[in-house]
DNA sequence: TATAATTACTACGACAGGTAAAGTACGACA
DNA sequence: TGTCGTACTTTACCTGTCGTAGTAATTATA
């Protein structure tokens, strides 16, 4: 299991780009990355929903009421085009720290990498 | 310049990599990882002190005097049996976080990898 | 028909790691 | 005498994660 300090700083991106793919809520998302990642990352309800209060503070996504007429209201959200550029800038950044970190870790056998 | 958040869960996978190729101190340690990294990642002085004591109480290093008979007394680190199965773990970890996130992260141009 | 499970979210409080700011201590060098 | 580089400590604060709990509606199951 990942531990979330590692994945800290990544969990809004990972957010952002479940949204570059059409509109969402919550409890979407947080399947498709439980499907995405074959169960290997579940991002906890809490710390799902306060990202997406901090992204939208930072004005990386906007949210809406859904029309669904039977079931609880979602909040669906969508991504701005300041989230896309944001979204750009941590996949570089990613692309830098792979390369820090890859100093400093002995990779045993396949790195997991490509 | 790489985001703390990000490097967070691995300064104390970094700063055991170091000490893996022989004993040393916080000073030097700070110096390597820049070196290391060319100035790419620079962990704080606080960030370091830090983790050498979490590193400590959690049994991964041990620390003595140097016996510096001028300048500041040194305070040396050495890694023990259980850092090492630590390091590894951490190692193992990294190479299933980088799949976990490449999956979210859009690669343009050179990975950075390898 | 009762109740458990699933969907969808909110509120609160605790904790850990990182960090700014400041200070201590020593030697060298100009 | 003053500043620079080395080497470390203390304090207080911030942010993101997460345990716990609760609300509310629908659907499955016994």
């Amino acid at each position: 299991m990942i531990s979330s300090d590692v994945i800290r700083g990544y969990n809004d991106t990972i957010i952002l780009s479940l949204l570059l793919e059409g509109d969402s809520y919550g409890y979407e998302i947080s399947k498709n990355i439980r499907a995405v990642t074959d169960e290997q990352y579940v991002m906890k309800e809490t710390t799902l929903y306060s990202a997406f209060s901090r992204l939208e503070k930072n004005g990386y996504i906007e949210s809406y009421y859904g029309e669904e007429t039977q079931g609880k209201r979602r909040t669906y959200f969508r991504i701005t085009q300041s989230g896309m550029t944001y979204y750009k800038e941590k996949c570089e950044e990613w692309g830098l720290t792979k390369k820090v970190i890859n100093k400093f870790v002995k990779e045993l056998k396949d790195s997991g990498d490509h």
